[in-house]
DNA sequence: CTGTTATATAGCCATATTGGAATATAGCTT
DNA sequence: AAGCTATATTCCAATATGGCTATATAACAG
């Protein structure tokens, strides 16, 4: 109860696992776009995932040598249900993630490793 | 707003500030009645307290020596208005949650600390 | 004014968090 | 198999966090 709410929050209190979910309240993204995204090393990127997952705020499907990195449709707790459901409206005003949301929009995996289709 | 907004979770992803924002929904409480619910040193609890209160997620009005802390009624950002609705609603059912409500109902300032009226 | 009490601040220590570089793993591709 | 590529894990440094003790501040009591 108070574990799961926990991590839940602690994982939304930060900026850039923020932005990786609003990312992906737009598209399915790879880890390789997000990291594009986000300017940072790929290994950080993979930990933040790691801790949005295990709040239960992102899934992952492999598909090859890429891994989807999603917004559940049926998150398991309510924390993550009704905290994703918020996020949807918040901070699209915010310069940042504004920015970021734009990159993430216009980033694709073909174009950012040569490996298309 | 982004900084807003990581403010407010911050403040929120602590086991003993959330427990402050679930005792205050329950009353107007001084410091000295929380820290005998949290069974933690005073300046702790001040800390914890400034932390919520510069989020928005509290309130303090002086009276006399006492400082009394209450959930705003109208509080300044949407990010701190949302999360005590739906904290509101969170975490009645956890074990130290309830506990630490329990306690909470029955302390007094005037049995805590003598000075009564 | 002096002492006492409720709260706040400062300083300190142990631990947690975040980031990167280096390395491991898994799945292509040839 | 050998080499490459996307992702995960490990390790380390820098910083942030949460707790305490000691001290400061503010308001009351005598």
């Amino acid at each position: 109860m108070l574990k799961e709410y926990l991590k839940v929050m602690k994982a939304l209190s930060d900026g850039n696992r923020t932005k990786i979910v609003k990312m992906l309240a737009l598209k399915e993204m790879c880890v390789c776009e997000m990291q594009a995204a986000l300017k940072m090393a790929q290994p950080s990127v993979s930990k933040h995932l790691k801790i949005l997952e295990e709040a239960g705020l992102v899934e992952s499907r492999k598909d090859g040598m890429w891994v989807n990195y999603s917004l559940p449709k049926k998150p398991e707790t309510s924390y993550a249900k009704h905290m994703l459901e918020i996020l949807g409206d918040w901070l699209d005003d915010d310069r940042e993630i504004k920015n970021t949301a734009l990159l993430a929009r216009t980033l694709d995996r073909c174009e950012l490793t040569g490996r298309c289709g």
